[in-house]
DNA sequence: ACCTGAACACCGTTCAAGT
DNA sequence: ACCTGAACACCGTTCAAGT
């Protein structure tokens, strides 16, 4: 049986969006790449702007999934942050692509308002996720954990943006030992 | 005497692009901005690339003059950071508008290699100007400090992203506080 | 239920034509 | 030297029409 159709639009789409973000995603293109006409993708999504916050919506659900399962099998906070860095560098070394809700975020201004809403709530997710790892590490106030969270997330998010601009993973793996090395994340 | 049309089209370009990004850039619009029809940007830009790159180039070399002219005028090092971290936060506070190189360097793998160039030099360029304003802060090893300072370069640049990405300059301001509270800024 | 061709107002780019 | 309209192959979107 063939992989649904929807489902194939949405994974061709994310892979265009991680590469070439919101704007360099057309559906001739798409079309092509699923084998049907650029009209037909509407009968799935109505418009680009659907399209678009269905792929960060499942985005954000894919990854909440993926890091919650690092505190369930009760990893160490070293440990998981070692794999939330390895995330970002594993989508660059796939062809230089950024994550999903980091190039949206820089195309923020050009975004419809239903996609914006995702690329917000992608980052309040790294936030909390971020934050559960930190007090795992070094218990404190709540507060000052959870602005080291948002710092921690805006810094790793700046590392993917440079290697990206650079072509070149190593500039990221440099920057976030870099970080490391400095004590800024654990 | 009426501004040069070149500099007016550069002017009013430079502003779209820190708004929308390359791909957020039309030539129609521009003409419309500038008072004149599109067909004529040509005549000064032959390519939207060309025009990329001129921007992107500029924009270099005017930061560079801007940087350089506090370390001439003898700041410590503590005033040329708190300069750095304002400098992005007025073209946020300017209609959220992000850095130049900035939201060109999300959107690199669909930009001409002209423009890819001038992107990677204005990273070079803040790297060298960080890398002289720590060493004026603490002297120390020279490949040490480049790391440090490329690492600086790439958390305000993420905390940019993040600020935008949210649409609210507070966001910056508070990342920005929390590299400096933990050290990992001067 | 799912797909399509044709049309619309939009892109960058080219070019012959104007002044 | 500077500007233009018209054409080209491209965009997202709509819609009537097919199966």
């Amino acid at each position: 049986m063939a992989a649904d159709t929807r489902e194939r639009i949405m994974e061709a789409a994310r892979l265009t969006v991680q590469d070439l973000g919101y704007s360099g995603l057309t559906f001739r293109e798409l079309a092509k790449d699923v084998g049907i006409k650029s009209a037909s993708i509407h009968y799935y999504f109505a418009t680009k702007g659907e399209l678009g916050a269905a792929l960060a919506k499942r985005y954000t659900d894919f990854y909440a999934a993926y890091l919650d399962d690092f505190l369930t099998q009760g990893l160490d906070a070293k440990t998981c942050m070692a794999r939330y860095t390895d995330m970002f560098a594993d989508t660059l070394r796939n062809g230089n692509r950024m994550c999903l809700a980091g190039i949206l975020a820089a195309e923020r201004n050009e975004l419809p308002d239903e996609v914006r809403v995702e690329v917000v709530k992608f980052g309040e997710m790294n936030e909390l996720w971020l934050a559960r790892v930190l007090a795992l590490a070094k218990p404190g106030d709540a507060e000052e954990i959870r602005r080291r969270a948002c710092a921690i997330f805006a810094a790793v998010s700046g590392a993917q943006l440079v290697a990206h601009s650079r072509g070149d993973v190593a500039v990221y793996d440099d920057i976030v030992a870099t970080y490391r090395a400095s004590g800024f994340i654990p």
